[in-house]
DNA sequence: CTTTTTATGAAACAATATTTCATGATATAC
DNA sequence: GTATATCATGAAATATTGTTTCATAAAAAG
């Protein structure tokens, strides 16, 4: 039986024995970093208790307990992290990296468990066929995006996007049916998302959409919609972290299912992190070229 | 760091503390019920060595060791998937899936293995002082980091880069020992960027260097190094996920950290996601508006 | 009221961990 | 090539920590 239940329940425990689970059961951690001694003054027993506690818990010792509380405590922590209060102001380091983390990991999952695989499909079927792939998206959702734009136009595909403030609608404007447009946008909502979507409509350029879940008017003028982790809030009070890392993932899914298409063809390429190397060699080595 | 980390990476390990970690890697569950004396024999070290070794991982003795081993071999390893190799051509767009989200949070929890807490916060205080802030990198390096200006620039911490090629020697010219800059490699020894780390030590400028794990150049010219995981090669075959993936997690750490030293200030603040509640209404609620 | 059982901690003891220090190896300076 | 400094290392001394023994006192049983 787990030592922390045996501590909970005290079977068979005396009166020393009572006091000393209870404060081991309240200060788990700083137990593992005390002597038999030091706990023996703290809970007004002695050594001699301590190790009879640690013996009748089936352990070897005080080490022994010591060893059993440090994996048990490991295993406890808490697994869920609020998206929109990650962490508090009296936080410290440690604190913040493991919510941040745990943050980062259940926007992953979230997102996992939203993706539909035969929209998925459809979606590659579509980029695949188009002949040319254009990226909306204002601030932070077409910065996800861009590491699409460059992973596709590596293998030889080309995305077109404007950073530039207004200038998406001129890109827009120039589509037709045989471009493909990737809208994306967290609420749907906005202005000049809708006006460029209505845009892509009148030229009849086929539109996927990349959004949160749940009717908006970008859902609604779409062919296909991916959806993205809705659990941070529109006005989270710290950083838009959630939703950055969304939009990467489902893009990060789009070119890996794209890639599988044309696998022979490029899985032989070398393909620099960074484009450190590419800046070094301008040009891609060609298929057939000794790794 | 991770203390299992620690042990594989074997950063500044002397040949008998090589041989004393590849042991304890190779038998993690029954050191922790083995005595430093009988360790010491096992290894044909001795106990000093053993102390040395738990010492340079930043724990207390041995016994520290124990439970720091204790600790993380409770948490069962997760799957494994080649990071460079994630999907096969013949995979289905499940297992695509599966096999990507793995990679995703494996290169999460190899990050925060990673970091270490100390340069983190070393890191905070240095931006924290600074007059101006300065990102470098390329390609999708200075990519991954843009979210992060963006977050700081929202709280109201100036943050510059430049994006068109060649243009970031200028600002690095324009610095000053008042300017921290971050630069970004995974390399850490592409031509361009130790031109610039060379220029900006000329400046007296402070550097914080985000870059993969071993010497490198610009670790060798850096004030603070991050590092970010190397598991995925340079040369990967397919798209540098992980790596972007990477440093978006350590800005976003270093964001988080640097965000509670103002907590009071801007928790109020509405911030959204991903711009387009900033484009309706340009400027931010002043900090006393009520909610 | 005595005897037995039980719970308990002080202290002696044992084990385990840590530090010191001498040694030899290696690198660096002269 | 030699002198000097630096480093890695383990034996031994030392310190710390954990365990056992045993005397005592209180409670229960006879």
């Amino acid at each position: 039986m787990k030592l922390l239940t045996q501590l909970e329940l005290k079977m068979h425990f005396t009166e020393s024995e009572v006091i000393l689970s209870n404060y081991i059961l309240d200060h788990g951690e700083e137990i593992i970093n005390m002597s038999i001694h030091t706990l023996a003054k703290k809970t007004y027993s002695s050594p001699a208790t301590i190790v009879r506690l640690a013996k009748k818990c089936g352990l070897s010792g005080f080490n022994d307990l010591k060893i059993a509380l440090a994996k048990e405590l490991s295993l406890h922590k808490s697994q869920e992290v609020d998206m929109n209060f990650p962490f508090k102001k009296e936080d410290d380091t440690s604190t913040i990296i493991h919510n941040m983390t745990l943050l980062h990991k259940e926007t992953i999952d979230d997102c996992a468990s939203l993706l539909d695989q035969d929209v998925l499909n459809q979606c590659v079927k579509l980029l695949d066929d188009a002949l040319c792939i254009d990226l909306y998206g204002l601030g932070n959702s077409l910065l996800a995006a861009q590491s699409f734009a460059h992973n596709m136009m590596r293998i030889g595909k080309q995305v077109n996007f404007r950073t530039l403030g207004g200038e998406q609608i001129f890109l827009a404007r120039a589509s037709n049916k045989n471009h493909v447009a990737m809208v994306i946008s967290y609420s749907g909502e906005t202005d000049e998302i809708i006006r460029i979507v209505k845009t892509l409509r009148n030229q009849h350029t086929k539109i996927i959409a990349i959004t949160s879940l749940g009717d908006n008017q970008l859902s609604h003028y779409s062919d296909l919609i991916l959806h993205i982790s809705s659990k941070e809030k529109i006005f989270n009070k710290m950083a838009p972290f959630a939703s950055f890392l969304s939009i990467q993932y489902v893009c990060a899914m789009i070119y890996a299912c794209y890639f599988r298409l044309y696998y022979d063809q490029h899985k032989h390429f070398k393909l620099h992190y960074d484009y450190e190397e590419d800046l070094r060699h301008p040009y891609y080595s060609p298929i057939n070229e000794k790794e």
